[in-house]
DNA sequence: CGGGCCGTTCAGCGGCCGTTCAGGAAACCT
DNA sequence: AGGTTTCCTGAACGGCCGCTGAACGGCCCG
């Protein structure tokens, strides 16, 4: 679930990012609108934060552009507290939410949240399936009501499988996803975590939750299947 | 459980905020509207105690502010016995009770404790949980039915563990609801209480009631996991 | 004025987690 | 069937996070 953070103030882009990072989201951080648009356009994110008052580019038209080359992310803006009459702009522009500053953290928490949830078309924030439970808010898995505990790399890929359960993810779409910017292309990570996540959810083998499909992906099964 | 103490009279204000911090409350105080409304938009408040007569912004005001802004946090508002009509108002626009000056501290101790139980969504004062017992009238802990003493900073990390139950708590987070204003960020000070805590509460180390969950921060466990 | 308690800092260490690598198995291509 | 590609898996390693013991200093108490 990464995320593009566009926010000109350092001392809050970082603060921003790390506890981003803290609750396991990969961060892309830009400092202003024309880095910005840059990330967005090179890399799938899954949601942005982004800041109306940017020099440069603003936010408002940065949100128009990436919206024009049909990025459909959620987006969520910022705007300080004496120009909140922006929000307007930046809603019709194409965002999907906004927080007026300053604001407390697990605010923001929610409603990325929130965001994601709605975007990946589910309701409540738990996702099941196979006898496998997985509850985002509390970051918690289950299989057959049993704790599993998952490290956070584990836990990050079933979520991104699980909530496109059915759907072939191919192991590039996967990685980007979960890692920011540069990461190693040619290292067989995933493979090592997807084998040791199947290790954890299904010891004996029987229930083959996370299928392989040569040379394309993975699948999380549905039940039909 | 931090407090946003908004008051003009300085005595007042500030045998209040001793008062709250001697209980073991972060408190930070304002001396007039425009301070408590950055107060309250900056930092984390568990509770808000506002005065209705204030210079600047009017209380009512400073409510209706932070309730448009989402902050949703228990307000109790203070009145002069010959403005108390003023009260309506101010749980009109989003206060949670009122109190009329003078009172006692007792009393005003009472209300806050109140309302602090009813936002963290407890009937009684007492949370229980792995045979460790938290009685937060008496602020007292006992495992197994034997007292246990902690010092003031281990209950209140505690308290907030427990009451935030089976949720994984990030350090920042513990810092910002038990500290006010802001505090030296790299310190491992929360590493430090918890591990007196886990000592204290669990000395055989075979209940594990606090785990910690890597790069993410802390829980209490909940009885079935 | 002295003693103890409590909060805080610091350094050292242990273990987990992410990562890499190599060997082997399985599937796809002729 | 053989070769090639793709994927799985066990093992090993190194960095970093978090735990712990010790020491210090402030504050309140006697």
């Amino acid at each position: 679930m990464r995320i593009l953070l566009v926010e000109d103030e350092t001392a809050l882009r970082e603060q921003l990012a790390r506890r981003l990072e803290e609750r396991g989201f990969p961060v892309d951080a830009a400092g202003d609108g024309e880095e910005g648009l840059f990330l967005g356009r090179e890399y799938p994110m899954d949601l942005a934060i982004i800041d109306l008052g940017l020099p440069g580019i603003s936010g408002i038209e940065l949100i128009r552009r990436l919206r024009e080359e049909g990025r459909s992310f959620p987006i969520l803006i910022l705007t300080a507290r004496d120009a909140w009459q922006d929000k307007v702009e930046g809603l019709e522009a194409g965002a999907d939410d906004y927080l007026v500053k300053p604001f407390h953290f697990e605010e923001l928490a929610a409603r990325v949240n929130a965001l994601l949830r709605r975007a990946a078309g589910h309701a409540s924030p738990v996702i099941e399936g196979l006898g496998i439970r997985l509850d985002t808010a509390r970051q918690e898995v289950r299989v057959d009501d049993r704790p599993v505990d998952l490290t956070g790399h584990e836990y990050r890929v079933l979520e991104y499988l699980m909530s496109h359960a059915g759907r072939v993810i191919s192991k590039s779409e996967l990685i980007e996803h979960i890692y920011d910017q540069d990461f190693d292309r040619d290292s067989n990570v995933l493979e090592v975590f997807v084998g040791r996540l199947r290790r954890k959810l299904d010891p004996d083998g029987s229930r083959r939750p996370i299928e392989t499909l040569r040379g394309r992906g993975y699948r999380f099964r549905t039940a039909d299947a």
